[in-house]
DNA sequence: ATCAGCATTGTAAACGCTTACAGTAATTCA
DNA sequence: TGAATTACTGTAAGCGTTTACAATGCTGAT
């Protein structure tokens, strides 16, 4: 069963030359004379020979891979981003390592330190949840960042080897916000279900556009749901609940696309019209949006674009170029069905 | 800026121990006295020292990592299958390295073969992909078994080193339909976007049912979608355009959850009445199938399970023991509002 | 006092690769 | 013809661990 496994000597023994040549040849070195370089690669082939990639690395002390965490792969969000990540990445020659830590800090705090040892060449923190509105909860990164660059998707957190590329979530959410206003919604509820870095811009963005609106806003339009980001039921339920309670909504903005989703459900079980009685505006442009019926206006930050440019950003640090410190793309509103903006 | 890096070494000599008590130290071996121990550990807090993985993995000839591979993470059901994966890896001590193929042969057999250099302990093929309906293109996977345990998910092929967990994707196609028509409905289409293992074995389960049911199909009802697979939008207008060609149909059984949504999109912007004209079934029983209003009755094979399981499976491989290569299981149909199934 | 036996620690080889440096043969130039 | 140059190839050190084996220092029994 577990026959010698083949090493670069094997080959060389078998071609017979060094076993420098032999890694000449895998390393696409120039000197090596077209004769020799055949009689290696027939001997690669007929072997099935794989470098060890763990002795390279020990010389090379880089294992071109990327370490990617993420505190839910199943989110459609995120998942896509990994994707994104995962594509650029690839082509650019390096590989990546995924973690999915969950929502603990210490078990982020852990996954760092094992990609660490792994000898990653860099850490990417995909999505807000990794950044704490508490600074102090933050340290972990600086941690990681005194051994390998740090890249940030959609949060931010200043030092040295730290790169943040990120959508302005308070502008969007203003925008979005200000348009609801302006189209005649009195009652908007904000639905979010994070309490993260980008949830916090969000939430300024609501409670800002309010405020320059002169609407007053009372702690109860805030609506934070704490369940599984797959249970509808359980949001639109919530939203029920506070509306038997006595809260009047005409308007949901939602830092989501499913909680919007639930808002919609929410809407059309009390019978009211869609956009006409009430507005939902999602957030992320995903495909839930075109699920129900009308379908979801929803903000989108183009995920794309943010990690493709946080991928070439990646790669020019790691080959010793400057690069920006942070970089922020404004999010576009996507109006479809759920709303009625532009009356003009 | 790059500080020589911490090395056992270093602890050593700080500690005032050899190397290899250090070592012990850090791999908890027991002949190790308390008092030096400590000093070990201090040493290593105060410097921050993380082993180097490359090194212990040369030695050791193994990374306690996974090669998990998928078409696309951003898929649905894929995304949560890689989820599961990671969380029970993650518990047993084992990492996970994440590649995303995409759906051609080459990169595919690129992919495996990277892993396979970096020196992952098992390879865990995700999603019924990577099975080619010729058997003759699977030769790769036995390539890949000859090196370390391959796992299926979702496909079977038979080999020595290779072991199957999937879902019975014949049984329940041929269950679902058997139903449709029991309850009616004499125009059955088939929609389906992959032509993989088990996208036949579902066909096959769609043609079987028919052809016990005394129906006889035509190779109209079997609709091929060949766009991306979030194009609800696309998924809906192909099932309009095969209408206005004169294919009539009064149900729908897709492969996919997001097929089966484009279908009740479609039903609804005909003005059908669902379930009563019309009816749809959909697979994998995600969340997609609470979006739309009704909510869709959808075949749940059990990703959970599906993916504990195999993870069990692999772990004991690993571990040198004798293991099923093949585990089956059935899947169930979770009724919703596209259907009225249970007319007893 | 001597020594077997034990607990603990140290030494050095091995893991498979890259690469600086050294060596060799062939070619060119004067 | 000999020296310098070129083109290729080989030798060996080093990367940071683990671990078999050797060495040390104690303990208590004789």
């Amino acid at each position: 069963m577990k026959e010698h496994t083949v090493t670069i000597y094997d080959i060389s023994e078998k071609a017979g030359v060094s076993i420098a040549t032999v890694s000449r040849v895998l390393n696409n070195s120039s000197n090596v004379s077209e004769n020799t370089r055949k009689k290696v690669l027939a001997a690669i082939k007929e072997t099935g020979y794989t470098p060890n990639a763990f002795a390279r690395g020990l010389g090379l002390n880089t294992m071109k891979t990327i370490g990617i965490l993420t505190a839910d792969s199943s989110d459609l969000y995120l998942a896509k981003a990994i994707y994104y990540f995962e594509e650029e990445l690839r082509e650019n020659g390096y590989d990546s390592l995924l973690c999915c830590t969950g929502y603990e800090l210490k078990d982020k705090k852990a996954a760092i330190d094992l990609l660490i040892s792994k000898k990653v060449d860099g850490i990417i923190l995909v999505g807000s949840h990794f950044v704490y509105p508490d600074a102090c909860d933050n340290k972990y990164i600086y941690g990681a960042s005194e051994k390998v660059p740090v890249m940030l998707l959609n949060a931010e957190v200043e030092g040295d080897n730290i790169y943040c590329v990120s959508s302005d979530d308070h502008d969007s959410v203003y925008r979005a916000t200000m348009k609801l206003v302006e189209s005649g919604h009195k009652n908007v509820l904000y639905y979010y279900n994070t309490t993260s870095y980008s949830g916090h811009l969000k939430e300024r963005g609501f409670r800002d556009a309010m405020k320059d609106a002169g609407i007053e806003v009372t702690e109860r339009q805030f609506q934070f749901f704490d369940g599984s980001n797959e249970d509808i039921h359980g949001m639109s339920a919530q939203l029920e609940k506070a509306a038997s309670a006595g809260l009047k909504f005409d308007a949901v903005i939602a830092s989501d696309d499913t909680l919007a989703l639930s808002a919609v459900k929410y809407a059309q079980a009390k019978g009211y019209n869609i956009p006409d009685d009430f507005s939902v505006i999602g957030y992320n442009n995903s495909m839930l949006t075109n699920c129900c019926d009308p379908e979801i206006t929803s903000i989108d930050n183009k995920v794309e674009t943010l990690c493709k440019h946080l991928t070439s950003i990646l790669l020019g640090v790691l080959s010793g170029e400057e690069m920006p410190k942070k970089t922020v793309f404004k999010a576009d509103i996507i109006e479809k069905g759920t709303t009625r903006l532009n009356k003009d």
